[in-house]
DNA sequence: ATATACATGTCGAGG
DNA sequence: CCTCGACGTGTATAT
């Protein structure tokens, strides 16, 4: 990896095409041919290019091209502070834990937590118009399909299982089928939407619950 | 900024939980309390911290906390290959070019790519269920919703003009009110979306119409 | 501060 | 290979 820190002009061009006027940026070149600026501010890089790509440098000119995508960054170095190459290690890969399928799993195997007496029949059930998180029957016997969302819940989240629903009764000709949005908070345009479109909203923060009580427990709550 | 590159294990916390082995990286901590760490692949930092955060360091462990979001990221360092302060200067902002904005101001100017006799009443009309890009009336007089993607449109932005056409009808009260979604490419979904719930989809990659010719040449095509 | 939509989104799973 | 939805999405903009 290579580390430069300089000021310098930066030009993208490709989906888009962007300029960046003169300043002082951190500039990472990367053995898989990634390259990465970072202005002052920001958590993401304020212009990057994936890899593989040829770097060309000439001069005071940096320019990195990707022929899979026609995409070119080009770097005008005006002054360097720093510029050291390290020879790095690195075989560890980055682990997960606690994502949207585990919500699933868990909400699976304690579906009374959405609503009494509402029973799972499958899970990720696929329809042509996308996968339903959760397909089940209420107390009532009535198909009910649930929507799942780790975070607050927006208006596109009741479009998509309102499409499911359509599909739902278009292929099962099935008496009345509900709707149901799961989430810990929901968006005011999604009340709206769920009004309007008779989709029910179930505040429900699965994450606090299981932080709260053990995996296990989930079905201590009701 | 700081710049330093270390052998070392992370381990974040928050909305989820991640856990990466030791190894070589590049972490950058920003005066605005960001935090990126990049490691030996990608463009984009393997981990990051949005600021503002508090750094705390004790010997060997970095622990960068953010109130905000209950979040944190605990860098163990193993050994130091680097690390050095920058005093940095950027005052530039990135200026962009063939945003969705700038594809709307595009649009309003030459309506007629399109539709013959298109005429933009407004640009990003302001309804409850969000803004409509372009609020349009036909050749025939009647209200034209146009909602405008850069990229491929998927079933979403569908939904989206749909949502906007269904609200333009309970507010205004309009004989017909026509739906359109604008962009260079449909996905089948997309499609069928727009056919069941009568919404046109119109084929029109403006960022390559404003490639091939200067941009202030739109008004050529028909 | 909150709410909303964009993004060079990027990424991974499923058919 | 394509199609799709999730993402620790992050980030800017408008209310």
């Amino acid at each position: 990896v290579r580390v430069l820190v300089c000021r310098c002009s930066i030009g993208y061009a490709g989906r888009l095409t962007t300029r960046l006027a003169s300043g002082d940026r951190v500039v990472l070149f990367k053995e898989d041919g990634s390259v990465a600026v970072h202005a002052l501010k920001g958590a993401k890089p304020i212009n990057y290019m994936a890899g593989p790509t040829s770097v060309r440098e000439d001069d005071d000119v940096i320019r990195i091209y990707r022929p899979a995508s026609d995409e070119t960054l080009t770097i005008v170095v005006e002054h360097v502070h720093h510029d050291q190459r390290h020879g790095l290690v690195d075989s560890a890969v980055l682990e997960r834990e606690g994502q949207e399928r585990e919500l699933h799993e868990h909400l699976a195997r304690a579906p009374h937590l959405i609503e009494a007496g509402l029973a799972v029949v499958e899970r990720e059930r696929l329809t042509d118009v996308g996968p339903v998180d959760l397909w089940c029957r209420d107390a009532a016997g009535r198909v009910t399909l649930v929507e799942v969302k780790r975070v607050r819940a927006v208006a596109a989240a009741v479009d998509q299982v309102v499409r499911y629903r359509e599909q739902a009764l278009r292929n099962e000709s099935l008496g009345g089928v509900r709707a149901l949005v799961v989430a810990p908070d929901f968006a005011p345009q999604a009340r709206v939407m769920a009004a309007a479109r008779d989709v029910e909203c179930i505040v429900l923060d699965v994450p606090r619950l299981l932080a709260e009580a053990g995996p296990d427990d989930l079905t201590l709550f009701a």
